[in-house]
DNA sequence: TTCCGACAGTGGGGTCGCAAT
DNA sequence: ATTGCGACCCCACTATCGGAA
């Protein structure tokens, strides 16, 4: 199949906001595919390159390169030099990675290159990622579309399902099952704005301390340990004390859901930011495991001596989980439901905000395991924060925000009158929003360089932000976590505005 | 040779608008 | 009305490479 076919249909499927349309375009071309064709078509399509690291980004792009005026590139060609590039490794690989890349852009068309550029900086922006291209999958093959996310979701793959879907028919989707020691897609959890809210959605359930660090998917078959991330990605060696916990465990054939923490010698958790750089270190582990040694907290379980759990009720989930986990290495929990439930939660939440974590994650006890989902049967609820800051600048917008500023620099007033930048946000932002502030903040305009518009310091901007953390780019040395555009506060004048001083007194253990 | 900046690729994430139910 | 999905981009961190010191 050629490559030019594909960027065809993506434009055409970027061109409709009719799912059901999207489907249909990607169905038609599923089924044109030929089997070789499959595993590359399918992660294209989808809006994601089939392997790992490339190490082409933006800058190694480079420079507009001249299209060819016919479409001649394969998809396998396409991607056997794309692996080519990726494997260039060393001294002189950035040049080598550039001009390899220089010479594939070269053979592309227009189309097909604004296609390639979109997939490996990840912006194809179709409309139509992983779960449009489940669809269109099902739609091709005549499979049940529920049937064949189940098999994504357990598989953690699209492209093998769609391999073997594509090759057999629906009867391969039985092949599918849990199976210890293959990652499934983690369940998410939505947001609630009150755990009393929560509870009263989701009737008797289970509240349980939300700890802030990375989620993991332990598998033990026997000896064999492996531990995943919420994308799957492998990061058994650089956890060696899982491995060791998980050894422990008074059972040799499980998968358990939890999350990795770091504890002080207080047991009162460290920063997430010192979590992440210990989960995020691969080349000298040792070191860095002294430095910060990690324990898991399991909150679920999925699959215990070759039983699949994942359609039974919460409760029997974790039945087993504390048959196989003892106390400590599981999350704290109580059990709320009726009139009084309310009251239990919000002094639970106190109790787990107080030993220093981050919040509740509030679960329906009869629900089942929707891996790869963000169920409506998990509820988290955070404490948010609010301050109000000055526009500083912004910047233009892409994609659907073309043309409007978008990103708002942020601003907290110093003590000496002038402003200090916290952080940028994009979200919260209406349409109507948008529209206002982009006339506004042109009004207000003083300097503009392409990507961004700097402003008088005039427009007070109220930010929802769920705590502080430590920043070596911002001039206070912290920035905002998760800000997010509340209101604008045409009522207050920046001298008004919140202060550097006040929002650092205001979260004292960040600077501590 | 060592150091440092830039880039790529991870992890964490909230809210809006639209289509479909 | 509610749900699911994709788009919109943020932050910090580590690893790697390339060029400056």
């Amino acid at each position: 199949m050629l490559l030019s076919r594909l960027a065809h249909v993506s434009q055409a499927v970027a061109a409709t906001s009719a799912r059901s349309r999207k489907i249909a375009l990607l169905a038609e071309l599923f089924r044109d595919a030929d089997a070789d064709d499959v595993p590359i078509v399918i992660p294209y399509l989808a809006g994601r390159l089939p392997r790992g690291r490339l190490g082409i980004g933006w800058k190694l792009l480079g420079r507009p390169v001249t299209p060819a005026s016919e479409p001649s590139l394969t998809v396998r060609e396409v991607d056997a030099r794309l692996t080519a590039v990726g494997a260039v490794t060393g001294t002189g690989s950035q040049a080598e990675r550039g001009r390899l890349m220089g010479e594939l852009m070269a053979a592309a068309t227009d189309a097909e290159q604004a296609f390639l550029r979109g997939l490996l900086t990840g912006e194809v922006r179709q409309g139509a990622l992983d779960a449009v291209a489940v669809e269109g999958l099902a739609e091709a093959t005549g499979a049940p579309p529920a049937d064949v996310r189940r098999a994504v979701m357990l598989a953690g793959s699209l492209r093998t399902v769609a391999r073997a879907l594509l090759a057999q028919g629906p009867t391969a989707l039985d092949d599918f099952r849990l199976t210890v020691g293959r990652p499934v897609l983690p369940m998410l959890a939505h947001t609630a704005g009150s755990v009393a809210e929560a509870v009263d959605k989701l009737g008797a359930c289970a509240v349980e301390e939300k700890l802030d660090g990375i989620r993991v998917q332990l598998h033990r078959a026997d000896d064999d340990v492996r531990i995943y991330t919420r994308t799957l990605d492998d990061i058994t060696d650089r956890l060696p004390e899982l491995t060791t916990a998980a050894l422990e465990l008074k059972g040799d054939r499980f998968i358990l859901d939890g999350e990795v923490i770091a504890l002080d010698g207080d047991g009162r958790p460290r920063s997430f930011q010192e979590i992440a750089g210990r989960v995020g270190s691969r080349v000298d582990v040792a070191t860095a495991a002294a430095a910060v040694p990690v324990s898991p907290v399991f909150f679920d379980a999925l699959s215990v001596d070759g039983r699949d759990l994942l359609d039974l009720p919460f409760t029997e989930r974790h039945a087993e989980l504390a048959r196989l986990v003892p106390e400590p290495m599981r999350v704290r929990r109580a059990l709320v439901s009726g009139p009084d439930g309310g009251a239990a939660s919000e002094k639970f939440l106190a109790d787990t905000l107080a030993r220093g974590h981050e919040g509740v994650v509030v679960k329906a006890l009869d629900a089942p395991y929707s891996a790869g989902r963000r169920g409506a049967s998990w509820l988290k609820v955070k404490p948010v924060h609010t301050l109000d800051l000055v526009v500083l600048a912004a910047e233009w917008g892409h994609g659907r925000r073309t043309g409007k500023l978008s990103n708002l620099h942020l601003g907290a007033r110093t003590a000496d009158g002038s402003f200090a930048m916290l952080g940028k946000t994009f979200k919260g932002m209406t349409d109507a929003m948008l529209t206002w502030q982009t006339e506004r903040l042109t009004e207000l305009a003083i300097e503009e360089n392409g990507y961004v518009v700097t402003v008088r310091p005039e427009l007070v901007v109220e930010i929802a932000y769920d705590g502080l953390q430590k920043s070596t780019r911002y001039p206070a040395g912290v920035t905002l976590r998760f800000a997010r555009v509340v209101r604008y506060r045409e009522d207050k004048t920046p001298a008004e505005a919140d202060t550097v001083e006040t929002l650092l007194a205001a979260h004292p253990e960040v600077t501590r």
